[in-house]
Formats: C-alpha cells, structure tokens, sequence
DNA sequence: TATAATTAAGCAATCGATTGCACGTAAATA
DNA sequence: TATTTACGTGCAATCGATTGCTTAATTATA
C-alpha cells in the first residue's frame, strides 16, 4: 500500500476474489458482472493500484513501446517528426523511445538490435546518410516485426514508407522562378546516393524544359549543403562570372550560405538575385528577406507515419503489402521571391 | 530458431543444463566454470539468442527504460536536450522514453503516471509552464524514483536539478549593453511563476543598480514571449513614445518580434537601438543583423543532466541530498549590439 | 579412511498480469 | 422434474529471466 506496490493480487485478497477476476475486471471482460467490476474499480482506487506494464507485455507480448531511430534528434525535421509521432502514440498509449544513428551505419544496426532486445512492437526510422546495406532492417522485417520508414527511405526493402513529393517540390520552387522572371537558375545539390536530392533535381531540370529553358550543367553545384557549403558555391559561381538570376538550394542552410554571400557582394534580393531553399527551416522565415522555401510538412509527416505504423500493428498479416504515402510538399513563398518590379 | 523466439531454456536444453546456469553464465557470474561459459555464449550465438529485456526487467524490478518528459519535442533546445540525455543514456545499455507535456499542467500529471506505469528507472523532466501544484512529482519521490528536472524547475520540490545560471547571463546581456552606451533598456520577461524569468530579471535588475542606472518599471513588458508578443510589446513602448536604447528579451523569438517592428519603423540596429535575446535559437546567428544572445549549452546540459540522474540511480538512497547544479551560460556577441559609432 | 571445505550446477519460487479450461450455481427449456 | 444453457469465477499454467537455497561432485584436511 506504501509504495504503490497495489498488484492485481492485492485487490483480489481484499474482496475475497482471485487474481483473475481482478485483471479481467480491469480489462473491462464481459465475463465478469458489472457489480464485481465496479468493486474492483473502486478497490483498485483505494489501494492506488498501477497497472505493471512490464508483467503485461511480458505475458502479451506486446510492450506497447515503439522505437524511433532518426539520424539526429536535434534536427528541427526530425524532431518534429518525433513531435508529430508521439502525438498519435500517445493517444494510443504507446510509448515513443528515441534513438539516434548519428547518421553512422554501425551505430544504426546496433541500435535496431537493442530496439528488438527492449521488445519495442515495431520501428520507425529515418536511414543514416552512409547506409547502404539494410541486412538488419531486413531482420526486422522477417521477424515480423512493423517497420516504416520515413523521408530517407530505401528502394531495397519492401516496406512501408512515408516522404514527401521533393520532386514535386523541387518543381513548383523552379515553376514559382521562372514565373518570376528567372531564367538562369542556380541549383545546389548533393553527390550523396539518397533519394531525396536526386528527386529535387529532376524536378528542377524537368520545370526548366516544360518551360524551354536550356539545362546548363554549368549552374548545378555539388556539396553538403551546408551554410559554408553554400556560401562556397556562391562564391565559386560570382567568381567565374557565371551569369544567374535566381539560386534555388536542395537546403535552406545552403541558401542561407549563399544569402550571406549575395548580401556581401551586393546584390539585391529578390530584385537582382532570387533565391529559394528547401526544408523550411525556422529560420528562413526571420532572415532579411525571410526565404521563399518548401514545407516538408514534418509533423504531419510523424502523424501519418505513425497512422501507418499503427494501421501495420493491427492489421498483422492480412496486407502485407508495404504501403509507399507520398505526401505533398507546400511551396512557401516569402520576399526572397517576391520582386515587385519584375524584370520581365 | 527462425523467429529469434531462442530463450534460455532453450540454450539449456542444447547443452542439457539448467536455464539458471545459462543465466548466470550470460551475467558472467562467478559460480559458472569458465568452460561453461563459453558454451553457453557459442550456443547463444547459434541460437541466435536475444535477451528478452521485458522479462528481466519484470524479475529484477529494473526496466532500462529513463522516461523524459519536455514540454515539446520540437523545441530546439529541448530537442538539444533530449540528445545530450540519449547520448549518456546509450553509452549505458539505457533507453530513453519520450512524453512531451504541451506545456500543459493535465497533460503533464497523466505523463508522468504514464511513464511510471511504464516502469520507467527514473524520470527527467522540465516543467509546464503552467504547473504549480506538483503532486504528481511528489508522488514520483515519495516512491524513491530517481527524478531530476532541469530549466524548467521549481523550488517546490526537494529534487536535483540542472539549470544554467540566468541570472548572470542576464546580468552579462544587460552589463554588455551598457558597456555598449545604452541606459534606456527595455526587458521583455514573463508574468509566469517559472524561476528562469524571475532570475533573468533579477540579472538585469543587477546589473542596472551596479551600473548606477535607475530600475524603470515602464520598461520592463510582460508577457508570453512569442515572436508576435515581442511584436506587441514593441510596438507599446513605441506608440507610448517611452525613450530606450536597447531591447533585452528573455527570449529569443520575441526578440526576433522586437527586431521585426524596429526595422519597420525605421529603427537602426545597433546603431540607435541594441537588442539581445536569450537561449541562442538557431535562427539568431541568421538575422539582419545577428542577434546577440545568451546560449544555454542545451546538449551539454542533457549530459549533465543524464549524469546527475544516473548517479542518483546508482547510489540508491545513500545520498538524499537533492544536488542543483548550475552551468554557466555563454554569451553571444553578434552584430546586433556591436556598435562601432559607439554613442557614448 | 573419514570428514570438512570448495566448487559447479540444479531446483523451484518469483516478478505481476493474462488466459484457456474447468466448475458450480442459477435460470431456462423440455 | 430432469436437463440444458448461461453466467460468473476460480484454478493453474504461462511469459522469460533471476536468485536464494540445495545438492552433488571434487578436492583438501584431519
């Protein structure tokens, strides 16, 4: 009674009833009378009863615990993401344990072992930016085990994944430029295998050719995409006299990189140079001028993640078949963009 | 054997011994032969045995699970946060549980029975903003779980708590703006019983009276410090013609509201008006110009915190003294109080 | 050789909740 | 009145790992 220590048997001895009448009192069993029931309700108060999760899922089987692996929790994307899965978990009473890869393979395949050790019901995940062997995704999945992945996803596994629209995205970004006058776009880009940057540029090569716009190999610049990744191109491209009138980044870091640089060099936005990002970070909105960029609709991006999850969870084997939720970016269009005298 | 279902009765019965000899040579327990041992660990491997976690945690009473309650997962610095805790948490075969509370005091009493119902070892939290009753921590140490807060604390509670010390990085902001000329300065703050603003208007009290310069009650504006509450509070001091120098806001999105109705107005900054924030967002070091503020060690500060909570785990009851430990913040001088036209 | 001391491993209870099966009583049907 | 049918509970096994107490086997000591 002190500790909280209230077990089912507890209640039981105190009305004179067995444990499992107690336990199916609690679980609102229709075997049991609704006068037994309320006696135990009422006991089970009296005694500050807790329900012992670990005895439940051990004799269940089901833990009601979900890991969530993303690469770094301190992302503003991926935090939000966590954000908009723990709100749905939690109106499921499910719990959410977060763990990091650092972006390192190694560290993501002893951290899914160590998921599957703390009996988690399934995992969700982001994949770290150097994987490029999913063997133990693949164990998860043939343990039967959920498994989704989101925004940095694998064409290697058959399994349930939710992104967004980059190339869409990339496109509407590119379509918005070009509507605003910009013919010589500059695109930075990533060298790296994933998924999402190859989408961003298909999107940007096939909105310049929907608009006959030659594709000039010249304005494409490879790097990590962050800040000083950014204000490097930026400055390679003014140094080598490549004419442009727009900058649209696979990263709003980058962007912000080359805001900097445009700025220092003295080049108006939007008036001379446009400039568009990718992501919506919060900052693009507090920059001077705040930064046209494009949503990732990141908690809604965990809400239907763990809709998917969740639906996966019940649904046991019926579909096995992975679901693949594409879902729609939002072009946000801020003063970056936004010439009132157009050049055109 | 296919569905890694391997238990240890089963590596016993392989090897026709009992499964407490296969647990105590897994836990490399003294009373095994070292012959046994090695046996055991092959066979397991076989196996390909993962220890169940659940049901160790049901027998030894100890889940391995730390329970991490933040008001929101998507805030950078509680993300911050949550990373330097999962950081410690791994290294020690810990994982970490994550509730957020939406700052909202009912939310926040069901998380924490959630999480105790969950079994969790031990609990870190940071308070909503609106709690003042605590029950609910109470009841956490009265049942001798190890809990620690950090920045969100209260002294209501005889808890360890890790917090970095407001009150100078008030008094570093403020003593640096008037080192920096100015004497008319405005304080955002909030009318909130959290103690991180009551300090930081003590510093800035402080280092007004060390400075010799008179405490105005005009300028210090309450309230909910949001971007579009600095905004408001701006423009009332501005449309009630009170004359200031500088802008000194708790909090960093407000003082971006404040930056915004400055420039709109015509304001120069630094040159006529300095303005300081507080936390160190990372949207700060991206404004025109780079908001100058107090960076509150976010990551380091969930190290500090894990290590306080684990050392609380480990020692039991021995020490029941609550330890406050107080980082110390740094200050973050950027352009938006770098004068070089100094007025004085 | 007999007894004590070590060493290695087994036995069985336990953690707390869940659940298939069995059982007794009361109500319903033949 | 005899026999089903329901209904409400109890019994006991189970989930997998841990651990105090024994027991058996080996070695050391008297």
């Amino acid at each position: 009674m002190k500790k909280g220590k209230a077990t089912i048997h507890d209640i039981a001895e105190k009305l004179n009833i067995t444990a499992s009448t107690v336990s199916r009192a609690l679980n609102d069993n229709p075997r049991i009378s609704e006068k037994t029931k309320k006696q135990v309700i009422k006991m089970a108060k009296q005694l500050n009863y807790q329900p012992n999760h670990i005895a439940s899922a051990l004799r269940s089987g089901k833990s009601k615990l979900i890991g969530v692996l993303v690469p770094t929790a301190n992302r503003n994307f991926f935090s939000s993401v966590v954000r908009g899965i723990e709100e749905i978990a939690n109106t499921l009473d499910y719990k959410v344990i977060i763990s990091q890869s650092y972006d390192g393979y190694k560290k993501e395949v002893d951290t899914v072992e160590a998921l599957l050790n703390a009996r988690v019901d399934g995992i969700i995940a982001s994949i770290a930016k150097n994987t490029e062997i999913f063997d133990h995704f693949k164990k998860v999945l043939d343990k039967g085990i959920p498994l989704v992945l989101f925004d940095r996803v694998t064409n290697e596994l058959e399994v349930s994944q939710v992104v967004i629209d980059d190339y869409l995205g990339a496109y509407q970004v590119v379509d918005h430029l070009i509507k605003g006058g910009c013919t010589r776009i500059v695109h930075f880009t990533s060298p790296k295998k994933i998924n999402i940057y190859k989408d961003r540029l298909r999107g940007y090569e096939d909105a310049l050719r929907d608009h006959g716009i030659p594709f000039d190999p010249e304005l494409v610049q490879e790097s990590n995409l962050q800040l000083e990744d950014g204000r490097n191109s930026m400055e390679n491209i003014i140094q080598k006299s490549i004419s442009f009138d727009a900058v649209f980044s696979s990263s709003d870091y980058a962007a912000m990189g080359a805001m900097q640089v445009l700025k220092e060099e003295g080049f108006k936005i939007p008036e001379q140079v446009m400039l568009a990002g990718f992501g919506n970070e919060p900052f693009t909105s507090f920059t001077d001028p705040p930064i046209t960029t494009v949503d990732q609709k990141s908690i809604s991006m965990g809400n239907v993640t763990a809709e998917t999850f969740f639906s996966l969870l019940n649904n046991g084997k019926k579909d096995d078949v992975p679901q693949k939720t594409v879902l729609k970016p939002e072009l946000i269009i801020r003063k970056s963009t936004q010439n009132n005298n157009p050049k055109i």
